[in-house]
DNA sequence: ACGGCGATTATGTATATACATATTGGAACG
DNA sequence: CGTTCCAATATGTATATACATAATCGCCGT
C-alpha cells in the first residue's frame, strides 16, 4: 500500500524523509496533478502512507505553508494554494565578477570622493530623517578599457563611520561595504534612462543614448546605509533574475 | 521568500517560543552585535536560556540556517555567516495593478494573435528543444489613453493547450496564465533599449527613445510555459524591488 | 425550523527520548 | 614524530506523547 518502502537506489542521495514527502507533494501541485483548491490528505493518511510520525509529516506540511504553496486550516484540512506566488529571488550582481565573466579585467577607478552634511536631497535618497554627515563617491568601473558602469553613491556615515577612514581610490565601496554591514533590507529601482551629457561623457558613448539605472537603497536594523546608482550603457548589460515561486 | 518572516504582529501576542528564539538571533544578527562568524550558543545552552527542549531551539535554527543567515557545523556549531547573501525578493507587477495605483483608466488591446508551428528563435525564447505548435501575441496595455507598455508573448500549446482557445482580445494572457498554470520557475532579463520604429509607433513615442525592457521566461514542472517581453516607455515605468536577505 | 452548544477533528506547539552522522581532539601505537 | 583510531560532542532526524486551539458537525431543546 504504502507508495514509499523502497529506497531509492538510483541517486544515491540519501535524503530525509520529511523532504521527500514535501518534495513529492510539491511535485504533485507544481505538476498541476492536484490543483489549486484540492484537499491534500490529511497528516494522518500521509503518516500512514510513508509510514512515518505526525512530526515528520508536519515538518514537510508546515514547510510548504510557510513556503505559500499550500494552505492550512484547522479541522479542515491542508489545500493547495492558488498560484498567487508573485514573489521571486532575484541575484543581485556584483559588477567585478560579472566583468570578469565575461573574460575581461576588471577596475574599479574613483572619480570624485566628497565628506559633507548631509543635503536634502542626500537624506531623500538615503531615507534620513535628520542631517549627519554623509560620503559621496563617484567612480567608474571598467572592463578592460572600456567603462562598464558609473557608480554614485551615499554613505551615511553615522551607520559605517569607518567608511571615513577609507579612500575608496580604487576599491569598489560596494563588496567594501558587503564584508562589513549586515544589510536587513533593501530596495531596488531599476529604469531606463537617456545619458545626459555627463553620464555620456564618463561612460564615452553618445549623449541621449539609452541607460539602464539601477538605484539601491539599504538598511541595517532600521539604520540607512547607503544609497547607490548605477548606470549601465544599454549594450553592456542586462540584469537576469532566475527565481521560483517557493522553497525547495 | 525569506523563510526568516517577519510577520511581527505589532500586538505582539502569543507568537511561539521557537518563533521568539528565532527573531532574537535573527535580530542580534541584523544589528551587528553578533558578527559574521561569531559562534551562537549551542543548542543545549539555549534549551538552558528559553528553559525548553532542545527539539524546540532545533526547530528555530534550522530555519535560520534554511534562510541562510547561520551555518550549522557538526560537532562545532552554528556559526552567523558572511552577509553574502546577494538574494532578494522581487515582486512582479500586474500592469493593470500598476495602471490602477497611478489612478488611470486601464485597458489591454490585442494586436496579433497568430498560431504557428515554433520557429527557431521561438525555440530559443521558450527554451524548447522539439518543434510544436505556439502561440505569438502581440497587445498593448493602456494607461488612460496612453500607450503604457507593449506586450510581446509566446506560449507554448503544448503546455497549455486551452489557451488555443481563447482569443485574447481584451483580457491580457499574464492574469489569464497565472490563474490557470501552476509555475515552478521563471527567469528575468532587464534592459534598457532605444525603441526601434515599430515600437516606437505602437507607443506613440519618438524613434530611438529610451525604453525599459523586461523580459520572462516561465516553467512549470520542467516544461517552458511562455515568453514574454514587456517594453515600457522610460518616462512610465520604474521596476521597484524591496527585499530582505535570504538564501544563499 | 432554527439557533445554540458541546463533541469531534485537524492542525499547532511543545516535551522527552533515541539513535545516526559528521567532526574534532587526544590517546595509543608503530 | 607521525599516523591511526577512538571517544566525546553538536547537530540531524525521527518517534511517541501530550495538550492547546480553531473550526465544523450534528444533536438537542425551544
Amino acid at each position: 500500500m504504502s507508495l514509499v518502502e523502497t529506497d531509492d537506489i538510483e541517486g544515491g542521495e540519501s535524503i530525509s524523509l520529511h523532504q521527500r514527502i514535501l518534495s513529492d507533494i510539491r511535485d504533485r501541485i507544481l505538476s498541476g496533478a492536484w490543483a489549486p483548491g484540492h484537499r491534500i490528505p490529511f497528516e494522518h493518511e500521509l503518516t500512514a502512507q510513508y509510514n512515518c510520525s505526525r512530526m515528520t509529516v508536519n515538518k514537510a506540511l508546515s514547510q510548504l505553508a510557510k513556503a505559500g504553496l499550500i494552505e492550512r486550516r484547522r479541522r479542515s484540512g491542508s489545500f493547495v494554494r492558488q498560484p498567487q506566488s508573485q514573489a521571486a529571488v532575484l541575484e543581485l550582481h556584483d559588477i567585478r565578477i560579472e566583468v570578469e565573466a565575461l573574460g575581461l579585467p576588471y577596475r574599479y577607478e574613483r572619480l570624485e570622493r566628497l565628506k559633507r552634511r548631509s543635503s536634502a536631497e542626500d537624506r531623500t535618497l538615503l531615507g534620513l530623517n535628520a542631517s549627519g554627515p554623509v560620503l559621496a563617491l563617484e567612480g567608474l568601473h571598467f572592463a578592460g578599457e572600456r567603462p562598464f558602469a558609473l557608480e554614485q553613491r551615499l554613505i551615511n556615515l553615522s551607520a559605517v563611520a569607518e567608511a571615513d577612514e577609507e579612500e575608496f581610490l580604487d576599491i569598489a565601496p560596494g563588496p567594501w561595504l558587503i564584508g562589513r554591514v549586515p544589510w536587513s533590507e533593501a530596495e531596488h529601482r531599476i529604469r531606463a534612462m537617456a545619458a545626459d551629457e555627463t553620464i555620456a561623457d564618463a561612460l564615452d558613448i553618445d549623449a541621449s543614448a539609452p541607460c539602464l539605472v539601477v538605484e539601491r537603497r539599504t538598511w541595517s536594523a532600521e539604520h540607512p546605509v547607503t544609497h547607490v546608482r548605477f548606470i549601465y550603457p544599454a549594450e553592456s548589460h542586462t540584469l537576469v533574475a532566475r527565481f521560483t515561486p517557493s522553497q525547495g
